[in-house]
DNA sequence: GAGTGGTCTAGACCACCAT
DNA sequence: TGGTGGTCTAGACCACTCA
């Protein structure tokens, strides 16, 4: 365990302002570096604000926003908002990319590409489209119950995939018949989309996720900082 | 100068891999701490991706995208994306704060607030309303020139405020009658609505926006990668 | 002036990747 | 096995804040 997981695991919250960095480097026996990269992810994250000359501030956190930014699942923002929900899974298929695909996911010659089209209902109402590719050679096999609980625990916790990182784009778009079929769309002309490409650790594209929102059920919260 | 500055002005971008960073110490005459410093920086700006054992991959730019995520201002947008576009001041004022502002400013006893309210206009359509208010403590005096030009110019070079973060919000609303009234909005029926409150250096709250845009003109991109 | 965070150093050990 | 990035150290100097 890093230096870093072990600051984070502590509770500072009833204070306003931490210890110095010398002083929490003698606190937890280490080297002041050590302390400023531990804090500086603490700033990165939202928890703390450093000003120099003064100290680090702790930040009042808001219990219920929550960083969408992440790469985060379905599963565990359901779970931490305490949300009833459902996942139905409407495809899943093993098939040749298309151009579009060839182009994003970069296939091998003959390599089959998964593609699963879920539907996600909150509270009763059918209101997120989830499509989602993998390359085959990265995802072997693929079944529907894997597909109602969660992909990514699946890739992560069986199949050990060292995922990196994802671009993202976030543009509002008419429905499509699909999205009209498939969600409860009645009353909304508008369709938020999330499109993201995300890599392994070695940069190579191994997912291309489209995830569809009714907007009343969209909503994107970034409080991470930029600078240190 | 810092030396990840001096790091980033360097171009490698014709080769994918970027030398190692016992290289890159010798080379800039620099300890290899410090050259992690800026590598970490690259990487999270989404330029670089760290693979350990094997070294830096330099990332495909395309020179199209740009992040929306940080504080960007509209100038610097429209600019960067060559766009015609004019700027109208619909209202400049200063009263005293309501209840919500009163909440989220939270301004001194008789402190008064600047409202500042625009309307842009890309390529001959008026697509964005921009709704700013500010605390008359921090913000003394403001002109219809200066918000016609760039607040944000005026605020960092004139004032030379130490503007730290924004906590921001995406959601998408129906259009208020103020937002029918002053953009362009025949055939729409949504708007995209960025709320951010913008913090200090010393974590003061000073300025509440809200970005309101036509749909169709709406698109956020994310390539900060969220780990080393 | 004492204390704070910001930056940098020269060296060390480790886990991982390639050959 | 040699090279890579990941982590950590003990010390230094600086710019800034505050009493």
């Amino acid at each position: 365990m890093t230096s870093e997981k072990k600051m984070k695991e502590n509770d500072w919250r009833e204070t306003d302002m931490l210890p110095s960095e010398n002083e929490l480097s003698i606190m937890y026996g280490t080297s002041r570096e050590t302390i400023r990269k531990a804090l500086n992810l603490l700033s990165q994250n939202g928890y703390i604000q450093k000003v120099r000359g003064k100290g680090s501030i702790i930040l009042a956190m808001d219990k219920f926003s929550f960083p969408v930014s992440g790469i985060a699942s379905f599963k565990e923002l359901t779970k931490m908002l305490d949300m009833q929900s459902r996942t139905y899974v409407q495809e899943l298929s093993l098939a040749k990319a298309d151009e579009a695909m060839r182009k994003i996911l970069d296939p091998a010659e003959e390599e089959l590409v998964w593609k699963v089209v879920r539907v996600r209902e909150l509270d009763g109402e059918k209101v997120i489209l989830d499509k989602d590719y993998f390359k085959q050679g990265i995802v072997n096999s693929l079944t529907k119950d894997i597909c109602e609980d969660s992909i990514y625990a699946y890739l992560e916790q069986e199949l050990h995939l060292d995922i990196s990182y994802a671009n993202k784009e976030i543009t509002v778009e008419s429905p499509t018949e699909e999205d009209m079929e498939l969600m409860d769309m009645t009353g909304f002309s508008n369709v938020v989309v999330i499109k993201s490409i995300v890599h392994l650790n070695n940069t190579e594209v191994f997912q291309y996720t489209e995830s569809r929102h009714r907007p009343d059920k969209f909503r994107f919260v970034d409080f991470a900082r930029r600078h240190g």
